[in-house]
DNA sequence: GTCTATATCAAGATAGAC
DNA sequence: GTCTATCTTGATATAGAC
């Protein structure tokens, strides 16, 4: 079944949120699935190819919560809040964005998967400015703003501050997430 | 020679910017250092002992740079705009902070060692938050800000830009000191 | 599509010689 | 303090049966 593809990416997502690409193994995901290692084999030849299933799901991910980005008729603020808050709950305290694991490990990726996550950062800065550029149209944020450094600072602030999360516990990271409200606020 | 030990600290750490305390290996340490596997073994048993050592490294360092910092001659400005800086600079673009890495590698970690990076992250915290409240003190930074808030925003949003300038290249580390820059100028 | 069995390899680790 | 040699384990990966 194709299904079973889709639950192992999933569940290879998940591992690398709480372990990273380097620390997840086949033998994690056949355990977790209730399956012999081969079987994961049998889907997915080689962990590379897993990785680019990986990725490739993460993009697509991407590629939705853009398409829901588009909808003209939520306002720019209630969208960048809402895909801040998103960053925030998608996770528990025990995990990190897949995204910023996969750049954590960046090194040891092979090089398929390194163009893939390359793509993937790039689009997910391209949301984030998309939305700011949306947020200052709508005077929602100061026009003296540059859109690039604030898109830059609002998502190496979220990924940064789970893994502080990861560490110190939630408050860290509702502070972050409070801080940068009030700074759309003021704007 | 006590002075191996130290040697082999530093690479580690290096290393643990590169790819992770999980994805580093004897092996490559002792290759680097032109001996055997078995040497660096003589000099820290375990895995887990180097993985002490490091933390214990990496709080030495930073409480070497918190005695800088409590030197009264230098503005409360000056200390902040140059422990950002610093960031940037102890690092190329192909690594990350450590501290990140190993908060990221975090539930691969022995119990000591998480213990150790937990000391590392709360001191690292603890510092900022000084630095922001001295700022604060002598009107650089607004009294309305959140000095915890504001810490922990400016601490999470640089590591997570090293994660990103690794894939994306250094412009987003830039955009993000810019920012930061832009944000106590203004305040 | 999943299984058992097995090959291969790298990593952490130890024993004992020099 | 470093070496060779060896052990153990866990991980990737493959072959072939059901």
């Amino acid at each position: 079944m194709e299904n079973r593809k889709k639950q192992i990416v999933d569940l290879a997502i998940k591992l690398i949120q709480q372990k990273g690409y380097v620390a997840f193994s086949y033998d994690d995901i056949s355990k977790q699935l209730g399956v012999t290692k081969a079987s994961i084999h049998y889907h997915f030849e080689k962990k590379e190819d897993l990785g680019v299933a990986i990725t490739e799901r993460i993009l697509i991910r991407l590629q939705n919560s853009l398409s829901l980005i588009k909808n003209p008729s939520v306002s720019a603020e209630e969208k960048l809040k809402h895909f801040i808050q998103q960053q925030a709950e998608r996770f528990n305290c025990t995990e990190i964005c897949p995204i910023s694991s996969l750049q954590t490990d960046y090194e040891s990726l092979p090089n398929i998967v390194k163009e893939k996550i390359e793509e993937v950062s790039r689009l997910e800065l391209k949301v984030m400015k998309e939305l700011v550029a949306e947020a200052q149209t709508e005077k929602i944020i100061n026009d003296t703003e540059d859109v690039h450094q604030l898109a830059v600072m609002i998502l190496s602030s979220v990924k940064g501050a789970l893994l502080y999360r990861r560490v110190l516990g939630d408050d860290v990271l509702v502070e972050v997430l409070n801080q940068l409200n009030r700074f759309l606020r003021n704007q």
